[in-house]
DNA sequence: TTCCAACCAC
């Protein structure tokens, strides 16, 4: 399609340089209808917008038009040249005659108003359009869908049905992004199908997305099990919602299937990849894919995704690397940045990278602001946190939302500012959400404030009574306080309600396997080898002044009886699978689905110095990074 | 016309 019309119109320039190679120059000046017509037709298709522009005044002078496709030539070359005055210019002229150009035209003229994001103009022109063909409904329902006009966007596609005019495949891939919820989405879905439309790739890619963004990935599943393709999109839909929804093995799992189909993967695929690697904390294979990158090597989206994944699997050197070695980056490259050390306790660097960007780099955003806030609270910087809370909207015009006050009230919390925490709540400019209420909880555990702790608790059950989390931290705080019955009173509720504990889980990855611990596993294949090399670690740490931190221990457990549950956490299984098996000059890389408990952690900084380990355990919130006997968190997380 | 990147709590 593409090279058809370059051939063309080197065939036109070959043409009109032979007829007209003497009189080029000159010939404007021509007052011959059918010159001057010839002269503008061929600008026109040489895209010579300038000269064209010129050619076509005279045509005006002489009150003669030329015919729709060479305009829409010269629409063509006004775009892209963003030339929008010459555009407007143009309309005015081909309006002229006091005729309604035909369909066609005005669609170009409609394209164009669009393309110049110049949405009222575009409005005229559809309003008075005589005859509105699919081209021109899917021209509109675009410009709306890409400037998030979700309503407008789903009301032409019912009016343009009203109109007797199909919808075709371009018509439904512009509103699926708009479509505002499940509801609308299965009607659009089932007016696919009804139009059969929904064997065409673009269609297909654009569902299996929308099903993931609401949430819905196993309908989207579906939509891509219908029918098997070899068309990349749409399995990097379905790989990237897999990716996006937390469930990175799918994601691995049909990412290989594509290849082995013999697709080739392209940047979108990798970054999927990497995603489900920085999901699934697999720094090995995140490690092969970076490898294997090659020629897509200064793909922005491509190395943001790569970074992303060195700093959410716990290597910071890696991550580095790539962000100094990147040729382009955007204010996403740096949030990641910024945020990926804050995460790995290194604040400093954090706000150091962050003061860089402020002279070299884009604008800070929203997000960079939430991993500076994150930073600062993560490090008990409350100073800090202040300023760079009421500084962000004057320099960066970033205004606080949710996560920036979420950031504040941990800062204030963590900071053991209780009473701050609960004015600055109160004092916001949204409603507190369940999240800040969590967030103040947690706060109170670590400060064990237990009067605060059971009002807030209180406040999140009416919010959320099935909460589990909530259940899970205030019994935790009662048994801090050692008030079994009140324990025993929520674990009661819990089951009850038929809620359970979300079992902690740790792993890691060795030799290409990743290795999962549940709490007093049996089942795996090492375990007594890993029994025995805990009983003799244990001796040894009690001898260095190691006391089994029970707190933490849910049950109304005494004496032996805590430690043993203790003793068998899922992370120090998961430790000490390491320590036999990892080559000791590779760090011990640990992935935990709940946060570390205080008894692991003390246990993990002392088996670091004992063994002469680098250990590394990334919780769902950050990293712990043991060395020689003291985490990278300074015991402050 | 479709796919791929960063953020609070857990």
């Amino acid at each position: 399609m593409k090279s058809h019309h370059l051939l063309k119109t080197i065939a036109t320039h070959n043409v009109r340089e032979l007829l007209f190679s003497s009189s080029s120059s000159s010939s404007s000046s021509s007052s011959n209808p059918s010159v001057l017509i010839d002269e503008f037709i061929n600008l026109c298709h040489r895209r010579d917008l300038s000269r064209a522009m010129e050619a076509m005044n005279s045509l005006q002078r002489h009150g003669i038009q030329a015919d729709a496709v060479t305009y829409s030539e010269l629409i063509k070359c006004c775009v892209a040249h963003r030339a929008i005055e010459q555009g407007r210019a143009v309309h005015k002229h081909i309006s002229s005659n006091g005729h309604a150009p035909q369909t066609f035209l005005n669609n170009v003229i409609l394209n164009m108003y669009v393309k110049f994001n110049l949405l009222d103009d575009a409005g005229n022109v559809f309003d008075e359009m005589p005859e509105r063909n699919v081209v021109s409904w899917t021209t509109m329902i675009s410009a709306y869908s890409n400037n998030k006009f979700d309503r407008e966007a789903l009301g032409l596609l019912v009016m343009m049905q009203r109109e007797g005019v199909r919808p075709n495949m371009f018509t439904f891939s512009s509103v699926l992004r708009v479509c505002d919820g499940l509801e609308t989405l299965r009607q659009l879905h089932s007016g696919i199908v009804k139009f059969g439309l929904d064997s065409d790739v673009f269609v297909r890619s654009a569902l299996i997305d929308v099903y993931a963004k609401w949430g819905e990935l196993d309908d989207g599943f579906c939509v891509f099990k219908e029918m098997v393709t070899g068309d990349l999109i749409v399995w990097n839909s379905i790989i990237g919602g897999f990716a996006q929804n937390g469930r990175g093995e799918e994601a691995l799992d049909l990412f290989k299937m594509m290849r082995s189909a013999g697709l080739p993967a392209n940047q979108a695929s990798l970054t999927s990849v990497l995603r489900a690697c920085t999901g699934l904390a697999l720094l090995e294979l995140g490690r092969q894919v970076h490898a294997h990158l090659l020629k897509l090597e200064s793909d922005l989206i491509l190395n943001n995704a790569l970074l992303d994944m060195y700093c959410k699997c716990g290597s910071l050197e890696d991550a580095n690397i790539v962000f100094k070695r990147m040729l382009e980056r955007d204010v996403i490259s740096w949030s990641t940045m910024i945020a990926g050390l804050a995460q790995n306790g290194q604040t400093m660097e954090a706000l150091e990278l962050f003061e860089s960007m402020k002279s070299l780099g884009p604008t800070p955003n929203y997000i960079t602001m939430v991993g500076v806030l994150f930073a600062c609270s993560h490090a008990g910087l409350v100073d800090d946190g202040w300023y760079y809370f009421r500084s962000m909207k004057r320099l960066f015009d970033v205004d606080p939302g949710r996560e920036h006050y979420g950031c504040m009230v941990d800062l204030l919390g963590r900071a053991g500012k209780l009473d701050d925490a609960i004015r600055f709540i109160l004092k916001m400019q949204c409603q507190p959400d369940i999240t800040i209420w969590r967030i103040l909880l947690g706060a109170c555990r670590v400060h064990r404030n237990l009067d605060l702790a059971i009002f807030v608790g209180k406040k999140i059950l009416e919010l959320e009574p099935e909460d589990e989390g909530t259940y899970i931290l205030l019994s935790n705080i009662y048994a801090n306080s050692q008030r079994w019955e009140d324990v025993a009173a929520v674990r009661k509720i819990m089951d009850g309600r038929g809620l359970k504990k979300e079992p902690g889980c740790s792993w890691i990855e060795f030799n290409k396997k990743v290795h999962a611990f549940m709490i007093g596993d049996k089942l795996h294949p090492e375990i007594d080898e890993i029994i025995m090399k805990m009983n003799l670690l244990m001796r040894r740490l009690m001898e260095v002044g190691y006391v089994p931190d029970t707190n933490f221990v849910l049950h109304d457990l005494e004496g032996e009886q805590k430690e043993d549950a203790l003793q068998y956490h899922s992370e120090k299984l998961a430790i000490v699978f390491g320590l036999i098996n990892v080559p000791t000059e590779k760090p011990v890389r640990i992935i935990k689905n709940l946060r570390i408990c205080c008894d692991c952690h003390t246990f993990a900084k002392l088996i670091s110095m004992i063994e002469n380990r680098h250990i590394v355990i990334r919780d769902p919130v950050r990293f712990h990074h043991f060395r020689n006997g003291v985490c990278s968190c300074g015991d402050y997380w």
